[in-house]
DNA sequence: TCCCTAGGTTCATTGAACGAACCTAGGAGT
DNA sequence: ACTCCTAGGTTCGTTCAATGAACCTAGGGA
């Protein structure tokens, strides 16, 4: 975002929000963690992204709390990012605009959402009809009618796995 | 956004929304359009946004069905937007993320939400927890504790008021 | 006649996004 | 012993959106 990322002048929280989560790529990056990615180039398979940008958005979000940059791996050392809760809370979010989305834009979403436990479609709240509330780590993610990406980590999206489950692609 | 605002090679509805709302000020224009703002000069003074980019702002949302420009008065000419259906359904993507950003982010929210028949305050959702769901025009907005931008159209939002309802600033 | 208002447009400057190239350290293959 | 591959980045020149000050236009009011 082009001279000033931030919106000083605002008085609201919203602002705020976009601060950290507005700008190109970020809240895609969120969405993906949601999905279960959660390593630098699966993130930049997925994304088409420039490394550099993505570099920068995944210091941002942790620097901001919405995610935690683990180490996996002493030898040679690996990390990846997970989202830390104020992250998954991010869901109802990034599940309302995509449902938004395809209501008024149009298109057929390449991914659907079910509650886990009773395999009811979600609400665009991200409530399930019948049991109201439900955590992230309830919601199983199946494939829509829409069309996909043909990457190794859009591939392995393809079974139906509930959010934050690790995404685990096939080496190429 | 530098370089392309699309995200051509994504395959989810996200990736649509964001071309449309994710770029910088967009969901800010928003917002101030549910709060009741519809002139060019008071989205212009409410926001301290450069008139350019406002104006393109306004031009896009118009063009993705977010906003209608209309003309609100014969001689001179003069215009205002209103939100459609479409963008009043992005009341509760907006009231969630600024929800959120108060939990996670911090800071005193300048103004609070309510069911305007019961006066209970709305769930992070935006439904009410006694009735359930909430439409837009239900909505009671009144100050809260944050600090409060001083401009005239900021200070005509001050008054306890719907969603939608029309900002009348006084004029200086 | 002059100024004011609403609703913009024009333009030079700045800095973020892009993408190709490069880097580093540890295994793995031959 | 040497080369290749992988994960996870960094560097850097180019492109183009954001900024803000100046300007424009048409009608009304003093």
């Amino acid at each position: 975002m082009a001279l000033g990322k931030d919106y000083l002048g605002q008085d609201c929280s919203l602002s705020r929000a976009l601060e950290l989560l507005g700008e190109r790529w970020t809240l895609l990056v969120v969405q993906n963690a949601l999905y279960g990615v959660r390593r630098f180039n699966d993130f930049q398979v997925r994304l088409d992204i420039p490394k550099a940008v993505l570099s920068d958005r995944l210091v941002r979000l942790t620097e901001g709390g919405v995610l935690e940059k683990r180490q996996y791996q002493a030898s040679p050392p690996r990390f990846e990012y997970l989202l830390t809760d104020a992250g998954v809370e991010l869901w109802p979010v990034v599940y309302a605009l995509s449902v938004w989305s395809h209501r008024h834009i149009g298109g057929e979403p390449p991914r659907l959402f079910r509650h886990a436990d009773c395999r009811t479609k979600l609400l665009p709240t991200g409530d399930c009809p019948e049991c109201g509330p439900v955590a992230a780590g309830d919601v199983e993610m199946y494939p829509g009618p829409g069309p996909k990406r043909d990457d190794p980590v859009s591939r392995a999206m393809n079974r139906p796995r509930r959010l934050l489950e690790p995404v685990v692609p096939e080496p190429a």
